[in-house]
DNA sequence: GTCTATACCAGGATAGAC
DNA sequence: GTCTATCCTGGTATAGAC
């Protein structure tokens, strides 16, 4: 029975590919991306380096993979949800949601996002890369604030400079900060940026500056 | 005469050692510090890797080298200055007196800071280096913010946390930011990072949302 | 101190059997 | 599709002459 075989041999090549996608999940966590080898990746997931190119042109197509995955997840969890962008950044509760949902996607999507950061400072710098994706990365955001500033709001600066300015805060501090995701810490670390972004050091109104 | 002979020699050596300093610089400007290889300083130097290894341990080095001479040349100019504690970073002078500080060095000092910033964000995740290094770069504005606290301020989160968050926006754009230091641009920059950390998105006081 | 030449190795990638 | 074996490159680092 060939069909059989032929079956069985998709379903084991599926699980290969899944084995090294998770393999490299887990060493891109630890390790990072740019100090995983790729033989390290084979090695823990139990397959040889001529397994790997059979599903994968390098270790950059790898992470184009995982990358694609995480997206597809986020699309999944967003259809349906209809997102206007007349949401109010100003607003405590809106700049938290977004805040927050930034911030969750990274923690969850941890291995992913902590390597395409390092890919993207590993390239030349010149090339405008890091400027590129951050403003792609942020793209929601500064449609918010544009379409603050339309409505006559007065900007710290242009919707884009803020709004990459805002992600470049938002995914550095997601490499420098180690505490597991889900934890107590993400509610803080969400609720300080949230603070932050929104009244900056100020406070919200005038505060009492309190000299004792 | 031994003694000239030795003299020149040790001018030499000077000289080299500048060169590949020099190089260096250039090159990690360009292409940055990961992607540039120690033959590539030694061609741009027209020194030979001999020579290179004589002066440096390794690529390492030679950046610890780089980082030695920016801070050395950030102290003399600093020294005699004395810089109290109890500045007040919620005063949009002194807050931006600090931001364009910063910016300005960073700038100044592109090809080195740029080559800092890769070189911590290429090695392993999970050492913690990144928070590390983000919170001895921004350990003047804790003080600042340690100081408001204190006075009973409230700050959008603890100041070691804030001061870190303020340390990777300006760290990471200066990575973003192509345009070449000691323009018009640098004041916008600055003048725009001022406002948002001062005031956040809500701008100060509160401002008419203008429903047009 | 500086050069040229070369040893050395990690890691990426392929060939060919199964 | 997967394996083993191997080739091959780029890049680090050293040896030894000058």
């Amino acid at each position: 029975m060939p069909q059989t075989s032929a079956a069985s041999r998709k379903i084991r090549a599926a699980q290969t590919r899944a084995a090294l996608l998770d393999a490299a999940r887990g060493l891109f966590n630890e390790r990072g991306y740019l100090n995983t080898k790729i033989t390290d990746i084979t090695a823990a997931a139990g397959r040889s380096t001529g397994a790997f190119y059979e599903h994968f042109a390098g270790k950059d197509e790898l992470l184009r993979a995982l990358r694609a995955e995480m997206e597809g997840a986020i699309d999944a969890r967003m259809r349906g949800l209809e997102h206007p962008r007349d949401h109010d950044l100003t607003d405590r509760d809106q700049l938290r949601d977004h805040v927050g949902a930034a911030w969750t996607v990274m923690r969850q999507n941890r291995p992913v996002t902590l390597a395409l950061f390092q890919a993207m400072v590993a390239d030349d710098p010149g090339t405008g890369r890091v400027w590129r994706d951050l403003r792609e990365q942020t793209a929601t955001i500064r449609e918010h604030l544009e379409y603050l500033a339309e409505r006559g709001h007065r900007l710290p600066g242009d919707p884009e400079s803020v709004a990459v300015a805002m992600g470049a805060m938002l995914v550095t501090l997601n490499y420098a900060v180690l505490t597991p995701p889900g934890g107590e810490d993400d509610r803080h670390v969400i609720d300080n940026l949230t603070d932050l972004l929104l009244y900056g050091l100020t406070g919200p109104a005038s505060r009492p500056a309190d000299e004792s």
